[in-house]
DNA sequence: TTGTAAGCGTTATCAC
DNA sequence: GTGATAACGCTTACAA
C-alpha cells in the first residue's frame, strides 16, 4: 500500500523560497504579505497542485468551520425545506454542514449523536428534531453549557435554550378564524399525534379562536391522526360520524387535509359547499389539490436561515467574551393562504 | 478571551498512570490492552470527562471517516428520500455526512465544491445532482483520479465513473405498456425539461413501448414541462388542444400528473373514463389524489443505501491496493403501481 | 503488554 | 514583511 506524497504547505514554501508561515499568511490573509512573494507563492501552489488541509487547520484553530445539523423526517416537506435554508445560509457564512438524522423523533440516541458532533468539534449545532414526548428532557442549562452553541427549532421555551420557531398557535388561529369569518359554525380539527408540541400549539390556536367566537371546541370535535393522508381520511370519517353537522375541518397538515378531501369525494360530501377544509404547511402540491387547498404557510427556509444566523452570532460572541452568551428566541409568523377548499372567494 | 483547558489523551494517560499510546490503544482497540489498565483508563476518562478529538485523529490517520454528499433539489421528494437512505447506511458504516447543496443543477460551482470536500479530506463523495445539460462535462478519468472515490447517482454511463441509478427507461416502458394493455391507443407524454438525462430516458421508454406496439409516438404527442404541477396543467391543455383524441397521458412525475388531473376536473374530462393518467415517483400523496394515481415507484432510499455501500467498498479497496479500483455500475429496477387513474382495476 | 518519540499539516508567537 | 519554532491532539513504529 503506497501513498503518493501529499503536497503540503512546506513544499509550497520551499518552492516559493519562503517560510511555511508566510505561505499560511498568504493563504489566510490574516497578516500582510508583499505582492511579490504572494505572487511567487500562488505560482508555486498551482505548479505543485497544492490542496490545503482543513483538518490540520481545524486542529490548530480549534474550530472546524462546521455546523452540526440533527434532524428527523427529511422525507417530509417541512424538514427538508428547512434544511435547504440552513445549508444556504451556512454556505454563505463559510460553514460546512455535518448532517445527522434520527430514525425516530423520540430516539434515545441523543447522547451518541451529541458525542459524535463534539468529537468532530463542530462550532455549533442546529437541533431540527420536532419536540415529541419527552425527547427534549435532556436539555438543561448544565448540559447546554458543555456543548457548543445550540439553536433549537420550534420547541417550547426552556431556560438557557436558544429557539427559532414558527408561531404555530397563531397559524392555527388564523386558519380557524378564517373558517369562522366565512360563516362556519361547527368546526372540527384533525390533529397530528398529541405527543408533538406543535400539535398541542395548533390545537390551542384552534380552540382559542373558537372560544373567542363563542363556538364549541369540545373533545368530540377533536380527532388525533398521524400526519399521513391515510390517517386524515380515517379521521374525517370518524369526525363526521360523531358529528354529522360539522361544516368545516382544520387539518394540522396538508397531507391529512388531502386524505380528508379524498374521503369527501368518495362519499359525496361537496367541498367547500357542504364542508370547508383547511390545511397547514402550504406544500407545493396543495395548490393543485381538487379543490385547491386553503392552508397556512410556514416560512420554512427562512426558519433555517434565521437559525444559522443566530447560531453564527453565538459562535462569534462566544469566542470574544468569556461570559456565557445569553440565549435568544425568534418567532416567525405564518400566513394564511386562501384557496378554494374553504369556500371563500380567493381574492 | 479565556479557554477552559481541554482534556486530552495525555491527561487521561497521566491520571491512569499509563502512556498516551496505551490510552489510544484502549480507545481504538487496534492493539491489545490488559483488562486492568483498560479499566483504569476508562475510569480516568469518565472522571475527567474526556472527549476524543476526531479532528486530530483524522489528521494523523489521513482519513476523516466522512462522506461528502453533493445534492440538488432537496425540497423535492426524490432527492430528500435518497438522502435519507444515504445517511442511514453511512451511519451504519460509521461515516459522517458532509452536505453540500447546489442552488441549480447546472451550477458552475462544481470545482469550488470539490475543492471544499478535498480540503476537508472526505473519504469519498456521492454526487447526487441530476444530470442536466452539460453539468457533468467535468467528469473524466483524469479528474476522477485526482479525487477520492466518487459514486454518481443516475447518469449516463461514462468511462471510469461508478454509477448507481434507477432504470428510468424501463420505468417509463412499464407505465406506457400498462396503458397499452388496458386498451389505450393515443398516448401522450408530459416530459420534464429535455436537458435532463432522466427525461430523455423516460421519453425513450415511452416511445419504445409505443413503437413495439405499432402505435404513434410522434412529436405532437410530446410536450415538455418543468416538473411542477402548474406546468403539468398547462401541458395537458396544450396536448389536448393539439390532439383531442388522446386517451392517455404519461407524466414524468407525480406533480405534473397532479396538475393534469386538476385540468381534467376543471374541464370536465373524466379520469380515467375519458383519459388515463399515469405518473412517476410514487410520492406518498399520489395514493390520495382523486382519482388515486397509477405511477412508477423508484426505490429511492435503496438507491442511496446502495450508493454508500459501493462507495465504502471502493474506499476500502483503494486503501488496500495501489491499483485503481475498477468502477462499478448498479441499476435498480422501478416498479409499476396500479391505482385508479389509469382505469385498470387495481388488483 | 507498555513506553518513547516522531510525525500528521497547519497556525501563532516571537523575534528580527 | 518574514523566518524559526512551538504547539494543536492523536497514532504508530520501534524499543523495552
Amino acid at each position: 500500500m503506497e501513498r503518493k506524497p501529499t503536497v503540503t504547505i512546506i513544499d509550497v514554501a520551499q518552492r516559493a523560497g519562503v517560510s511555511p508561515g508566510t505561505v499560511s499568511n498568504a493563504l489566510t490573509g490574516k497578516r500582510p504579505v508583499s505582492p511579490e512573494t504572494r505572487e511567487r507563492i500562488f505560482r508555486a501552489i498551482t505548479e505543485l497542485g497544492y490542496q490545503p488541509n482543513l483538518v490540520a487547520r481545524s486542529l490548530v484553530n480549534r474550530s472546524s468551520k462546521t455546523i452540526g445539523v440533527v434532524a428527523f423526517g427529511l422525507e417530509f416537506y417541512g424538514p427538508s425545506r428547512t434544511l435547504v435554508g440552513i445549508e444556504q445560509q451556512a454556505a454563505d457564512l463559510g460553514y460546512s454542514l455535518l448532517l445527522d438524522l434520527l430514525h425516530r423523533p423520540d430516539s434515545k440516541d441523543v447522547e451518541a449523536v451529541l458525542d459524535e458532533l463534539i468529537a468532530r468539534r463542530v462550532d455549533g449545532i442546529i437541533w431540527a428534531v420536532h419536540e415529541v414526548g419527552d425527547n427534549r428532557s435532556w436539555i438543561n442549562e448544565r448540559r447546554l453549557h458543555s456543548l457548543p452553541p445550540v439553536i433549537f427549532l420550534t420547541m417550547e421555551p426552556r431556560p438557557g435554550a436558544s429557539i427559532v420557531s414558527t408561531d404555530n398557535r397563531t397559524g392555527a388561529r388564523l386558519a380557524t378564524q378564517h373558517l369562522i369569518d366565512i360563516g362556519r359554525r361547527n368546526i372540527g380539527i384533525i390533529c397530528g399525534p398529541s405527543s408533538w408540541w406543535e400539535v398541542r400549539e395548533r390545537l390551542a390556536g384552534w380552540s382559542g379562536a373558537l372560544g373567542a367566537a363563542g363556538l364549541e371546541s369540545s373533545p368530540p370535535l377533536i380527532i388525533e391522526a398521524n400526519w399521513t393522508a391515510r390517517s386524515g381520511e380515517d379521521a374525517i370519517k370518524t369526525l363526521l360520524e360523531r358529528r354529522p353537522n360539522i361544516d368545516a375541518v382544520f387539518a394540522c397538515n396538508d397531507q391529512m387535509a388531502l386524505g380528508a378531501l379524498r374521503y369527501c369525494h368518495a362519499n359525496g360530501r361537496r367541498v367547500p359547499d357542504d364542508l370547508s377544509i383547511v390545511g397547514f404547511d402550504n406544500t407545493p402540491e396543495s395548490a393543485y389539490f381538487w379543490p385547491a387547498l386553503t392552508t397556512v404557510r410556514q416560512h420554512l427556509a427562512e426558519l433555517g436561515r434565521v437559525a444559522v444566523n443566530e447560531l453564527h452570532r453565538q459562535i462569534e460572541r462566544r469566542g470574544q467574551s468569556k461570559y456565557p452568551v445569553p440565549p435568544v428566541s425568534r418567532v416567525l409568523q405564518p400566513e394564511l393562504i386562501v384557496r378554494e377548499s374553504s369556500g371563500a372567494k380567493p381574492e
